[in-house]
DNA sequence: CTCTCTGCGTTCTAAAATGGAACTTACCGT
DNA sequence: ACGGTAAGTTCCATTTTAGAACGCAGAGAG
């Protein structure tokens, strides 16, 4: 499969990852939350090329996730932001964050990034919850609503596990 | 920077995408989470070649993220099933999947992937929730624990959007 | 006016990762 | 003996990436 074709599939998560499937797009963008908004700043915080990260970027711009924003004439610079597309990002760095802190922590010896949420106060932990009746979501409680075609490289995300 | 470093920072989306952070992998995982679980039928539904699914499953293993179990003697064969760590990542999906479904969708030509939330019986939309007072995350409600180093690389992801 | 600095790239070459196809191994059924 | 199945391995051409140097357009200092 050509990479470019993922774009094109029906499967969200593929097209998702059309995007943010790469080594360095998610780290960019998770600085970006941490408000780096300049080339320098980028590469120096990532340790990324200069020349990749010039392309992610241009690439981010094009497909929405970054806007350009001039904040200097002559020379003309621009600081790269979060469109709204972006920012919808935040829960996939939250969840990454999540798993990054339960599973990739075997010996302990990272100490867990946690978040206190302001509305109410508490330390919390993300969880993925029912739009509906607010439960918290688990694997096999999800149904695939089934009224598309089903290659098998394109299956809609079923909600049983293995 | 090398790649190798990032499962080392104590950044825990760092230490994720040290792992998730490529072209195929949470392609992999995907199928896995639609039951697939043998070396052909990945290679066939993703049209990885041979050579990565092998590099990729094998490295999946040794991450505790998939784990190996004999479904034949003579030849031996395993199946390449979720371990705990894998199941986890089902967040992982459905955050893609809303996002997907949102933005990557300009043009209105992907039907959107819908579920149902059995329980409740209803089509749900997954939403982050505080586990403590169960509001919506939003991203400028979110105020990360500073108790930790801060160089620039490093840095956890504040709850600040730019 | 020259000199250096900042910010943002672009160019270059070498090293690494990937794609695509053929090959291997070990068994099974007929 | 022969074809089929499952899970890789091997080989080579093509792409990507890393790392460092270079370019360029101003800005400010002397």
């Amino acid at each position: 499969m050509k990479w470019q074709e993922l774009g094109e599939k029906n499967c969200p998560v593929a097209r998702s990852l059309s995007i943010l499937g790469d080594r360095w797009t998610l780290l960019i963008i998770r600085n970006a939350f941490l408000r780096t908004c300049r080339f320098e700043d980028f590469q120096k915080q990532l340790g990324i090329t200069r020349h990749l990260l010039s392309d992610r970027l241009n690439r981010l711009v094009e497909k929405n996730v970054f806007k350009k924003v001039l904040y200097q004439e002559a020379p003309k610079r621009y600081e790269y932001k979060l469109t709204e597309a972006g920012l919808a990002l935040y829960p996939v760095m939250l969840v990454l964050t999540k798993w990054g802190n339960t599973w990739m922590n075997e010996d302990g010896s990272h100490p867990p990034l946690e978040y206190v949420h302001k509305p109410c106060g508490h330390k919390t932990s993300p969880e993925l919850c029912c739009s509906e009746c607010g439960e918290e979501i688990h694997v096999r409680d999800m149904m695939p609503l089934l009224d598309r075609l089903q290659d098998n490289a394109e299956s809609p995300l079923t909600g049983i596990s293995s």
